[in-house]
DNA sequence: TTTACTTCTCAAAGCGCTTTGGGTCGCTAA
DNA sequence: TTAGCGACCCAAAGCGCTTTGAGAAGTAAA
């Protein structure tokens, strides 16, 4: 059933009809009655392709995903997908996703959704700190936010977890256990927060008057692996570290098994600590102490920025920052060497 | 710039240009060039909504994410969309994706996308045996394709893992191993493949002549804490079994600690198997012997089924079954047991 | 030279809405 | 009585494409 038909139906012309559909004032209140009750009768909506055209708004807003290979078990675009999703449901806006591995073809993603005017506005996530994607919508002046920080986080709208306050709080937590040698098993610090974390760890030993030894910094990309890979290394050091902290609890959990395959225990020999809280944080063993970010109301969060950036908010006041949780478990504790 | 500003700009009536660029053969080869160069290089591409209006044809497909309440961690959905994400992408298909609760709301969501014309296809993923998703979408005779089967199987396109074969097999493996008590920790069994396991699981018991002990079948849907809770009331049984066939790892890892913590010892004294192959089941203690099914593969399979849907294939050529792939570790092994 | 085709191009009619820019009608105020 | 003013309603012009139905030009066959 379309506009005509409907209005043929009525005795009215399309305007009229269209007009008391959409709250025009210039419909008498008998009349609007009519129109309202017949098209929820005949079940008519409006086309939204047509509706669009006319308005010349999309109603929609993308996000691009980037997806390594086989970074599987990455429960990061559920949730946050999740929350974004929910959100412009509710503003009866369309929400496109595609998934594209970072690089070239990331970036052909992203013109392809603005110049191809197939949405109002764009949400970025896992933002590097010289990032192209941030550089490019910023030159066509194209409505975004993002999650996470980056390198231009002056210009844009973004909320952020305080990464840097979350890694100053493990770190001085682990040097108050008496740890002194604190390695950072990092994500790789193009990763904006990735950054942060490693500025947060610094300043908290360099604010504890401690040494702050570089080979004790070290990144990989691969959660479990790289956790195991990387603690190993660490671990057969000279002057090996005596705490772990790590990007992620998939890190962490690489790094307790690289510590019990030496034959040391996680929590009183080597302090492990991770980040996410993942549930599967709370069945390690011994349980993981980690930082816990909530995943989906910052989705929420950030559809909800995008909405009134849209809708002309101004970039100043669409800048956030949440601050992580410790959730204390057992995997820490207070130091025992010498 | 749009396509009247192109042809006026050429010489050419827009009829000509959109048929040059739109591969026409009623155009010269010349003609074609020379409008190909030029939209070239004043970067036309033509509104897609304008095209769909008078294609009639959206350009788009749907899934919508059944989200429950704090389900975090679940990767599944990062894994699919980023497969099903992606083919859209090549196919130049938008995708939309909502999410909403699994009951009522869940069905206006459908109803919106159907009813207002929002995509020509939906994949419907986490599929139940009573689906009321699939029952509408079949009564609209709307073109869908289901990531699992469902009661209705025979009438929709559908990819799904072998959910029976896959139970049969590591039940028969733990029979192998002398066990004669296996319980199946199941997730709840409106989902369909949760059914189709317990058949598999219970298929595999009678045929090696074992009992069939209902009190063994037990289901839960949060993951490790029902995991957890329910492995605890298994071993607390007056004749509790000695291997524990887990429906995911989440749960296979809260069972774990739940034998831990009576005591005994995962592998020698009870058996765990689980279900999914996350990335943790390697570093779990003992490490997860698992069945693994590639997710993301099979969402890229689901969207290419759905694109020939669109396109005409017929339902009895759209029905694939893929077999999980056992992952063999060291959660499992020889019954001790008298 | 016609006739009959090809080959290439185009004007115009949609697609299903929204919005602009008037109208018409009945009332009040002058 | 008439101008002026709300209150309602409508025809028509877009929005930016695709597609239909035909026309013009050139070529080959008769």
């Amino acid at each position: 059933m379309d506009l005509k038909r409907l209005s043929k139906h009525l005795g009215l012309s399309q305007t009229t009809v269209s007009r008391a559909l959409n709250g025009y004032p210039d419909v008498s209140a008998a009349t609007r009655e009519r129109v309202t009750n017949a098209a929820r009768e005949v079940g008519y909506s409006p086309n939204p392709l047509a509706r669009r055209l006319a308005k010349g708004r999309l109603e929609a807003v993308g996000v691009i995903m980037s997806v390594g290979v086989g970074n599987f078990g990455d429960p990061f675009y559920s949730e946050f997908l999740a929350g974004v999703a929910e959100v412009f449901h509710q503003a009866d806006m369309d929400l496109l996703v595609v998934a594209a591995p970072t690089g070239e073809e990331e970036l052909s993603a992203y013109r392809r959704m603005v110049e191809g005017r197939r949405v109002d506005g764009l949400i970025v996530a896992r933002t590097r700190t010289k990032d192209p994607r941030i550089n490019y919508l910023l030159e066509r002046n194209f409505p975004f936010v993002t999650f996470g920080r980056s390198g231009e986080s002056a210009q844009h709208a973004f909320l952020d977890m305080d990464n840097e306050a979350g890694f100053i709080q493990v770190t001085e937590r682990l040097i108050d256990f008496g740890h002194s040698r604190i390695a950072l098993i990092n994500a790789p610090e193009d990763l904006h927060f990735a950054l942060l974390r490693r500025h947060g760890y610094e300043r908290a030993l360099r604010d504890a008057g401690l040494e702050c030894d570089p080979e004790l910094i070290v990144e990989g990309d691969r959660g479990e692996v790289d956790g195991h890979r990387l603690a190993e290394r660490l671990l057969g050091l000279d002057r090996p570290p005596t705490a772990l902290l790590c990007a992620s609890d998939a890190m962490a959990l690489g790094a307790m098994r690289a510590v019990k395959e030496c034959g040391r225990t996680v929590g009183t020999d080597v302090s492990i600590i991770g980040y996410d809280d993942l549930p599967f944080a709370k069945y390690t063993e011994p349980p993981l102490t980690t930082l816990h970010q909530p995943i989906r109301p910052a989705g929420a969060h950030v559809a909800e920025m995008l909405l009134s950036r849209i809708s002309g908010s101004t970039i100043e006041d669409l800048q956030d920052l949440w601050q992580p949780r410790l959730i204390v478990r057992e995997s820490d504790g207070i130091c025992h060497s010498k």
